[in-house]
RNA sequence: GGGCACGUAGCUCAGCGGGAGAGCACUACCUUGACAUGGUAGGGGUCACAGGUUCGAUCCCUGUCGUGCCCACCA
């Protein structure tokens, strides 16, 4: 028995127990062994993570895919888990130790801090897991992965030492990211660029042998900069080669102001004379360009910040060399400050010496660290580099060739942008939750990368034995005690960046490199479902490893879905408060009406602005599916399992059998080419507009009528469409479907593991027997060669004909009725004048349904409309509702008026068209055939108005 | 500075070379035996603007205006 009520909460529950209890989402199930599998890696949310929007997006589409190929017969591995996010999850332990005013991260310890780490990943990791399977995803939750489990950290330490050891990842001192507030480095793709409101400093540089004065223009050169603190690390000033202000000054020096310093000044195309005062202070130590032009003049490199972005002078002896005295007294007054603070305190000073000549506001793009959001600072240190431009080769071939194909298209370009311009990725973090880079350092700075920490040691004391730095002796005792060789060899402190475990997710998580069946059936994946904001992150980086690792692309298909906005169009953040939380609207309406608005919302190329109003409206949906299931049931219609729509005879279910079978072809054919949008509205409009609407309508004369074969039929067919439609919607509801499936027939199994709706077709015994002799009889069946579009085995014109007439009718009978304000109880009588012997032949077979839905006393036939009637045109022939005395006649005519001007307004635009001799010329044939008859309809509906305005004359004189 | 989208009904969005659709909202009527989380009927759009291509443009092209996003080392 169906429930009265709809209540999603209680069925979801109930739904995902049966699932897990069924293992419905288990790959590798024995009966589809020799199925072809179907793969799709989860991008793994961070453990410290709870569902978003554009998580529930992500994983609704994907769910979609997993559960129709299901369905269809194949192996379906939906593989889960979590990312172990160092900086986030490090950042979400240390922040509850200090709300709990524990001891620190620095004052545990390394060992103890990532104890704590993981002892929250126990207890609190799971969370976003739960989640998901609110949501209904159908991953196979027993294979969970975890980017810091112990295979997978084996997989990292293999891809690090390979690369390593192919030379694609080196170690340099260069400038990186630095976050002054985490303390470690970051790469590019993690700055964000904002704009913001600052000045711009002029600043007087005193030239060598020249007495300075600020109001003499020949004794200085002026240099333009946001940021004046650097100056105390200017190791140059640079002009443009052809820049004839400066022309005569290059090869001198200044003297750097405060400082004292004795500084070139030198030619370097990157000066632009068009910026700030055409020349440039040259500070290589903290700023990317200058670090270049650095390299090229060979220009010393003078660090004078420390980590954490205040001035580091003191002791500094790069900055002090070859100072004069007093500027000592300077470096011990300004050491320790924080960047702004020395800012201020430099301007001043150079402000009252008369080298600062001018301020000018200056809005420009600053970097910020997207985690800390703190200013990022160039710095200089020695990290670890991928060599990503020899990876990036393979990684855009395979998507040139087709290998992979990206959907949208579009997004293909920014792959390519960024793929050729792509930089040394800096993968070292200085951060402890992590993989921890495995390379082992010796007493002289040289370095030992091995998988293991024993491979290592024993390579290394083998070479310092080799190179007499330690006996034989000693080396077996350090070989043998950890704390023996402390000190002697030491491990990388360093961790590796995130994404460098997630960009071999794809092979790390079938058991690479581990020799495994998994890897071997499930790898390459068939398709990568993720937001547009990770390509370069994730999707670029598992190209590269995939291919490089593997020989393959890991995926074929990438789908780059939309991001969730608000309804807005803003992006949904914590700090606007505009979130909309994901799992609210699954409490209220229910995770099938939230799965099923963001599938239909998801059009390709375009952001969702997610609306409520629109959850709404498909919760709706669901309880209109839920009570048509009732109607079903009510009414006793049960199907055998064997029932063959082809065999109906009644009109109406060879009608419904017709529409299923398109609804069919339309959900199918979109998933497939990923319009998530165009399958759910096909779906929708059948449910709603075609099977609710008409066909059950249709159908309750018969259904109430006397038993025998029609009834008996038309149960049948009532409720292998209900079936059918459960099928189609369960990848996009999948918890109201499973339960109406239950409930509403003795069933075999579960709708999640029941077939996806053929295609239907008439086969051919030769065809039979090709299906028969599959291995699976849900698999597609090559040699088959069925045409996609099958529609026309199942098409009844006769029927749609029939149908189509009644539901004109109706409509029309319906439309007018309200129009001339016919009260609902007001039954009114149909006559069919000058009928068609199609018409006569038919009508009887619908008196019943057209009586009930139009709210007729009785249908007859004439020769001509009465006198005095509403006159109606349905299909080209005349309907009129003889309502002498009841309406207005004056009103009718009104209302044949307006219709006499649209049939005229019809004709002139379609003979103008036609009187259009190009158009005649060069229009498609059937475009203008299509005119043609659009023109003749026009007439005679004309005509037939014409006709009735005539006699409605007659009877008002 | 470069790139990519987008501007269609009051709102959120589909669509697309042959006179435009959905959901929500709105109006009127309906407690009809699946469903008021419903039914029936209806109102509402020079498809941002201006040119061009075409027999024909909401749709293709160019430009303008507006909005959003991504990338970029320019003091």
């Amino acid at each position: 028995m169906i429930e009265k009520n709809y209540q999603p909460a209680d069925i979801e529950e109930r739904m995902s127990r049966l699932w897990e209890d069924a293992g419905a989402f288990k790959a590798g199930r024995a009966e589809r062994r020799e199925a072809t599998p179907f793969t799709i890696v989860i991008p793994p949310p961070n453990v410290t993570g709870s569902l978003h929007m554009g998580h529930a997006l992500n994983n609704t589409l994907q769910d979609i895919l997993c559960r129709f190929e299901r369905m269809r017969g194949r192996d379906v591995l939906w593989q889960p888990g979590t990312d172990h996010a160092g900086i986030a999850t490090q950042m979400v332990v240390e922040r509850q130790l200090m709300e709990r005013q524990q001891p620190g991260r620095r004052d545990l310890g390394r060992a103890k801090f990532l104890e704590r780490v993981w002892q929250w990943k126990a207890e609190s990791g799971g969370i976003i897991v739960n989640q998901l399977k609110r949501l209904g995803a159908s991953c196979d939750w027993s294979r969970e992965r975890f980017t810091m489990d112990e295979g997978l950290s084996r997989a990292v330490a293999k891809v690090f030492v390979e690369l390593h050891r192919q030379g694609l990842i080196y170690k340099d001192k260069r400038l990186v990211n630095w976050d002054p507030k985490l303390l470690t480095a970051i790469s590019d793709l993690e700055v964000q660029q904002i704009e913001v409101k600052g000045s711009l400093w002029y600043l007087r540089y005193p030239i060598e042998g020249r007495t300075f004065s600020p109001d003499d223009p020949k004794s200085f050169i002026v240099v333009a900069t946001t940021r004046p603190e650097t100056m105390l690390g200017d190791t140059a000033v640079a002009v443009h080669p052809d820049d004839d202000r400066y022309r005569d000054l290059v090869g001198k020096h200044v003297i750097l102001p405060l400082v004292g310093r004795r500084i070139p000044i030198v030619a370097d195309e990157y000066s632009d004379p068009e910026k700030g005062s055409g020349a440039v202070k040259v500070t290589p130590a903290h700023d990317f360009n200058d670090f270049e032009v650095g390299r090229r003049h060979n220009l010393p490199q003078i660090s004078v910040l420390d980590k954490e972005a205040c001035l580091a002078l003191a002791g500094n002896e790069d900055y002090l060399r070859g100072l004069p005295e007093g500027s000592a007294e300077l470096a011990a007054e300004l050491n320790g400050l924080d960047r702004l603070a020395a800012r201020k305190k430099i301007v001043a000073r150079m402000e009252d010496f008369g080298f600062l000549e001018r301020i000018e506001p200056n809005t420009h793009m600053v970097p910020h660290g997207d985690r800390s959001g703190v200013v990022i600072e160039p710095y200089l240190t020695d990290q670890w580099y991928v060599d990503a431009k020899t990876l990036a080769q393979p990684a855009m071939a395979a998507v040139r060739s087709g290998t992979t194909t990206i959907v949208p298209k579009n997004w293909e370009k920014t792959y390519f942008d960024w793929m050729e311009n792509i930089q040394p990725w800096c993968v070292s973090r200085q951060l402890w939750w992590g993989h921890q880079i495995p390379a082992w350092y010796g007493p002289d700075g040289k370095v030992f990368v091995a998988e293991t920490e024993e491979e290592a040691v024993s390579h290394a004391l083998g070479y310092y034995v080799e190179q007499e730095v330690i006996t034989p002796a000693q080396g077996r005792e350090m070989a043998l005690d950890r704390n023996k060789r402390s000190g002697f060899i030491t491990r990388d402190e360093d961790v590796l960046d995130t994404w460098f475990s997630s960009a071999l997710w794809p092979f790390s998580t079938l058991g690479w490199p581990d020799d495994t069946p998994e890897v071997k059936r499930y790898y390459p994946t068939n398709v990568l479902v993720t937001g547009f904001d990770i390509i370069f992150f994730w999707v670029a980086r598992m190209m590269m490893m995939g291919l490089h690792f593997m020989k393959e692309a890991p995926f074929s298909t990438v789908y780059i879905h939309a991001l969730v906005r608000d309804e807005k169009g803003a992006k949904m953040s914590k700090s606007k408060g505009n979130v909309i939380d994901p799992l609210h609207l699954i409490d209220e309406y229910g995770a099938d009406a939230l799965r099923f608005t963001l599938a239909a919302m998801a059009a390709q190329g375009r952001d969702i602005k997610l609306a409520t109003s629109r959850v709404e409206g498909y919760r709706n949906f669901a309880t209109k599916l839920w009570n048509a299931c009732r109607f079903a049931e009510m009414n006793a219609c049960a199907a055998p399992s064997d029932f063959d729509p082809i065999k109906t005879t009644q009109t109406l279910n060879r009608w419904i059998a017709h529409e299923t079978a398109r609804a069919t072809r339309e959900v199918t054919e979109a998933i497939e080419t990923y319009r998530f949008n165009d399958a759910a509205g096909a779906i929708y409009r059948f449910v709603w507009n075609v099977y609710c609407d008409w066909y059950l309508e249709l159908a309750k004369p018969v259904l109430m009528g006397e038993e025998g074969a029609a009834k008996t039929e038309t149960r049948t067919t009532v409720a292998w469409a209900r079936d059918e439609i459960l099928k189609l919607l369960h990848p996009f509801m999948p918890f109201i479907t499973e339960e109406l499936w239950a409930v509403t027939a003795k069933r075999e199994g579960l709708l999640v593991l029941a077939p996806w709706p053929r295609r239907t077709t008439e086969l051919t015994a030769e065809q039979m027997a090709l299906i028969a002799a599959a291995s699976s009889p849900i698999e597609p069946v090559p040699a088959l060669a069925l045409p996609l579009n099958e529609s026309a085995d199942f098409s009844d014109p006769a029927a749609e004909a029939e149908i189509g007439w009644v539901v004109d009718l109706v409509t029309a009978i319906r439309s007018v009725r309200a129009e001339m304000n016919i009260a609902p109880a007001t039954l009114t009588a149909l006559v069919l004048s000058g009928a068609s012997a199609e018409t006569k032949e038919r009508a009887p077979r619908w008196v019943d349904v057209i009586k009930r839905m139009a709210r007729l006393s009785d249908i007859s036939f004439a020769d001509q409309a009465p006198e005095g009637s509403v006159q109606l045109l349905v299909r080209g022939e005349v309907a009129s509702l003889p309502l002498k005395g009841v309406i207005d006649l004056s009103a009718e005519r009104t209302r044949l008026d307006k219709e006499l001007a649209k049939a005229d307004g019809d004709i002139k635009r379609v003979d103008a068209k036609l009187a259009n001799e190009k158009f005649v010329a060069n229009a498609p044939e059937e475009v203008v055939e299509e005119e043609k008859e659009k023109r003749e309809a026009a007439s005679a509906r004309k005509a037939k108005i014409l006709e009735a305005l005539e006699r409605l004359k007659s009877v008002a004189s």
